[in-house]
RNA sequence: GCCGAUGUGGCGGAAUAGGCAGACGCAAGGGACUUAAAAUCCCUCGCUGGCAACAGCGUACCGGUUCAAGUCCGGUCAUCGGCACCA
């Protein structure tokens, strides 16, 4: 085994010393932009989950160095969130400090894997100097009306008294003390995600992400179209409700509405005093429900007629009752549904548990058993004016209908919601806004920022529910940055998804104090060229910082409209169980053990070499042994260099075949073929018996981005220059291709032969050869056809 | 329930656009070297039958299209991930 700690230490200390991957803001060069999601630094360290990725873009990184561009590939720390925040109230240590150690314990990590990030564009989101300019863009955010204050249900658990995030919340239970968690509605600040909706899902034809991410985010976002109804009420008030189905409007039997709808209220008022109390149980119960319990008692459906209430269907003028049910939501369309049980799963349900009628309006299924959803097929009936019409049809018909009738429209509507901007926490961005008896809220000035967090005694959400700065008279007491009155500060802070939506912009510009960074900085490294993430980010992490960036772009902030031109999702490395890797489980492997036995260059090779990028992967310590021994057969190829052209012409075409696929199979993440077409090619000069030096050190420059300390040191050694100095290895196409090729030759799709022939010769004469080749199997019969593949077999058909 | 992905030897995984299934690696078995072991090198390695040449079977399961299916189509099952009544 040759000495990879001496190896590997040196030269992790000349790229450092030398700062030899350092990005320029040379503009007069081609760029490239390779990034990695930022880790959130815990304090469990990294596990080797962590270095796939990293490693992976790594290896695009030093390839698009040999290739001449100027590579800025940086790395940085999402260090604000909860496990700090806890390890700090348990431990009675700042979060600042926990975060220091934790990034330190992180770096000295990473360093040891030889990944050439440029160190000095390091960002910490929890930095004063950075989070200046996340509470910044959520001023301008606030200006621009797309900040707003809201109320909303939070987890409440009901014993530690505190606000829970949703990753605290395990079924139904606080994680921690395992009670109950309900619902509790707090003023919350809202971002204003959903007037980007139809724009993210636009420009999503822009990018180059999998198709499995776009539809992820074409699913989250959830753009349907229908129409808004209305439905006059005996009251004489007037009900609205969302339908993507108004082409059932009279198969309509009853209306739902939800608990929260501001109907209720009037329904309050009018009923009897019994069932008042009825209603008023029926809403308080399901306002205590978690959002477990609501979607575990999804089984049985729940509800509660408003007796004085009825609705009339526009179409028929007939009187239909109202419920309030959970089912519905509050914050999807208008909060209130017409029920077509026949044609819709859910209010099929509904309308068997209260012996509701079900009228057909699509034929095509069987009521009797189950709601007929499939829009499809079947034709229009019970219908009136749209009987015999297609769904397609009479959808376009119903809505000229409600137009002319002035009762309902068009209407396009978003799953997508506002992201929840508050966390009543203390380890996260301080919200710089201030609250005023006259002025209502009120931004700080921009000079003030950074709004830095205070010290407080204790982390520890209050009881009350409030952030922790809440406790805090010298923080909260401040005067109206409008009319100088007493006023107060708010004391939520930001979640953690803030500070990574724009983090790779500071990137271009780290030590920018005037702006977030320089226009020429982000002019010249935007777009992103190439972002690699986990999938669990295709939807909130990845949506958040697009909507974030074309807001900034709206201000002129940012040159390009989307910040990602290209991603890609690597799946996860399991524990050796197949498992997910956990502390827990006990199944986490630390990349410092293998580093310890085998060295940095066989983590990274076996990391990429364990199977197919974009797919989770089994972990298999006894495995990487296969690594280790290809690359100590690597070493031993000095011992077999000559200088001479000793090898023959199939080694070196085997040679430009190797590289053309190392070259491709980077650019299609396809890493684990290109180390074993390195292997085979190893294989292949061992078995020719000697190498000439050119082919070596080529060989040297293709492996350099997967083993980057080893290939260095052979390369200095034979040589006195850096490998990674050097230029990308071109192959040539006429050596990629064999002069021979092997044909298989088939009788009724059976191999019956193997024919080698010259790639220039014509396929007459192939089948020709091929014919006489099993002559033997073709005698008596007759041949009904033949086919042949260009350079892969001849088949012929016979009776 | 819905959405997405996956299913190939003892194991991780290869297989351009439908054209030799199992590249590469691990493990296992045999051999060489060695006093011995480790390391290294060479050979074997999908299953069944056969001394053998060889034959038959084989990519979760059932069916289809095709001269030809791991790959395309229809259906079923299983596993993993995401979402949870979105009207």
């Amino acid at each position: 085994m040759y000495d990879f700690k001496n190896i590997e230490e040196k030269w992790q200390k000349y790229w450092l010393e030398n700062n030899t991957f350092h990005a320029e803001n040379d503009f007069s060069k081609p760029k490239y932009y390779a990034l990695v999601e930022f880790p959130y630094p815990s304090g469990q360290g990294l596990h080797v989950g962590h270095p796939r990725s990293y490693t992976a873009m790594d290896i695009v990184s030093r390839k698009r160095r040999l290739e001449g561009y100027n590579v800025l590939f940086p790395m940085g720390w999402d260090a604000f969130g909860l496990p700090t925040e806890n390890y700090a109230i348990a431990n009675h240590i700042h979060p600042s400090i926990v975060t220091q150690n934790n990034i330190n314990g992180f770096k000295s990590q990473l360093r040891a894997i030889g990944l050439s990030f440029d160190w000095d564009r390091e960002v910490d989101t929890t930095d004063p100097e950075y989070f200046k300019w996340t509470q910044w863009i959520f001023l301008q955010l606030f200006k621009k009306d797309l900040a707003y204050k809201k109320e909303m249900a939070v987890n409440w658990c009901t014993s530690c008294k505190v606000v829970l995030a949703n990753e605290e919340v395990v079924n139904g239970e606080c994680e921690r003390c395992h009670s109950e968690v309900v619902r509790k509605v707090k003023s919350q600040w809202m971002l204003k995600i959903t007037a980007y909706a139809q724009r993210l899902l636009d420009d999503l034809d822009s990018v180059d992400y999998p198709e499995r991410v776009k539809l992820g985010q074409i699913n989250w976002i959830g753009r349907s179209t229908g129409a808004e109804v209305d439905f006059k009420t005996t009251t004489g008030d007037v009900l609205k409700v969302y339908t993507t189905r108004p082409d059932t409007l009279f198969g309509a039997t009853y209306m739902v509405i939800s608990p929260e709808h501001p109907l209720v209220l009037t329904a309050i008022e009018k009923s009897t005093p019994e069932h008042k109390q009825q209603i008023v149980d029926y809403v308080e119960k399901s306002a205590k429900k978690s959002d477990f319990d609501r979607t575990e008692m999804a089984k049985e459906k729940t509800g509660v007629s408003l007796k004085v209430i009825k609705a009339i269907n526009p179409v028929n003028n007939k009187e239909i009752p109202i419920f309030i049910s959970d089912y519905v939501l509050m914050s999807y369309g208008t909060g209130a549904i017409m029920a077509v049980p026949a044609h819709d799963t859910r209010d099929y349900e509904f309308a068997k548990v209260f012996g509701l009628p079900i009228i057909e309006v699509v034929a095509g299924g069987d009521i009797e058993k189950e709601a007929f959803t499939d829009c499809a097929t079947g034709k229009m009936v019970n219908s009136d004016f749209l009987t015999g019409l297609s769904v397609e049809q009479a959808k376009v018909k119903i809505v000229e209908w409600l137009k002319e009738n002035g009762v309902g429209e068009t209407k396009v509507n978003f799953k997508l919601r506002d992201w929840v901007f508050s966390r009543q926490r203390y380890w996260g961005e301080p919200i710089p806004i201030v609250y005023c008896e006259k002025c209502g809220y009120v931004p700080i000035d921009e000079s003030e920022l950074p709004l830095k967090l205070p010290e407080v005694e204790s982390y520890e959400p209050t009881t009350t529910g409030e952030s922790p700065l809440s406790t805090l008279e010298s923080f909260i007491n401040c005067k109206c940055p409008k009319c100088g009155s007493d006023a107060k500060r708010e004391t939520d802070t930001m979640p953690q998804w803030a500070g990574s939506s724009w983090y790779f912009l500071r990137y271009a510009d780290t030590t920018n104090t005037k702006d977030f960074a320089s226009d020429e900085a982000l002019k010249y490294w935007l777009p992103v060229d190439w972002y690699n993430g986990g999938m669990e980010h295709t939807t909130l992490h990845l949506l958040y910082s697009r909507f974030w960036h074309k807001f900034l772009f709206d201000l002129g902030v940012v040159p390009t409209s989307e910040p990602y031109a290209k991603r890609t999702s690597h799946g996860m490395i399991l524990g050796e169980d197949n498992q997910k890797m956990s502390k827990s489980r006990g199944n986490v492997v630390n990349p410092d053990d293998v580093i310890m036995d085998y060295g940095a260059d066989v983590l990274r090779l076996y990391e990429m070499f364990i199977g197919d990028f974009e797919k989770p992967a089994p972990w298999s310590t006894k495995s990487i042994v296969g690594c280790k021994r290809f690359l100590e057969r690597v070493e031993n190829l000095k011992t077999i260099l000559t200088d001479g052209e000793e090898y023959s012409e199939q080694l070196r075409n085997n040679f430009h075949k190797t590289i053309k696929k190392v070259t491709e199979d980077i650019e299609n993440i396809k890493f684990n073929t290109a180390i074993a077409a390195m292997m085979t090619l190893l294989n292949d000069i061992y078995s020719n018996g000697k190498i000439n030096k050119k082919e070596f050190l080529d060989f040297l420059i293709i492996l350099n981005p997967f083993a980057p300390h080893i290939t260095e040191e052979l390369y200095f050694e034979q040589t006195g220059k850096y490998v990674h100095a050097q230029k990308w290895v071109n192959f040539e196409e006429k050596y990629c291709a064999d002069d021979t090729v092997e044909i298989v030759v088939q009788v009724n799709g059976k191999i019956r032969a193997r024919i080698t022939v010259d790639v220039k010769e014509s396929s007459e004469k192939i089948v020709e050869i091929a014919e006489k080749q099993v002559a033997k199997e073709l005698e008596g019969r007759q041949i009904i056809k033949k086919i042949a593949v260009p350079k892969k077999l001849v088949n012929f058909v016979i009776k």
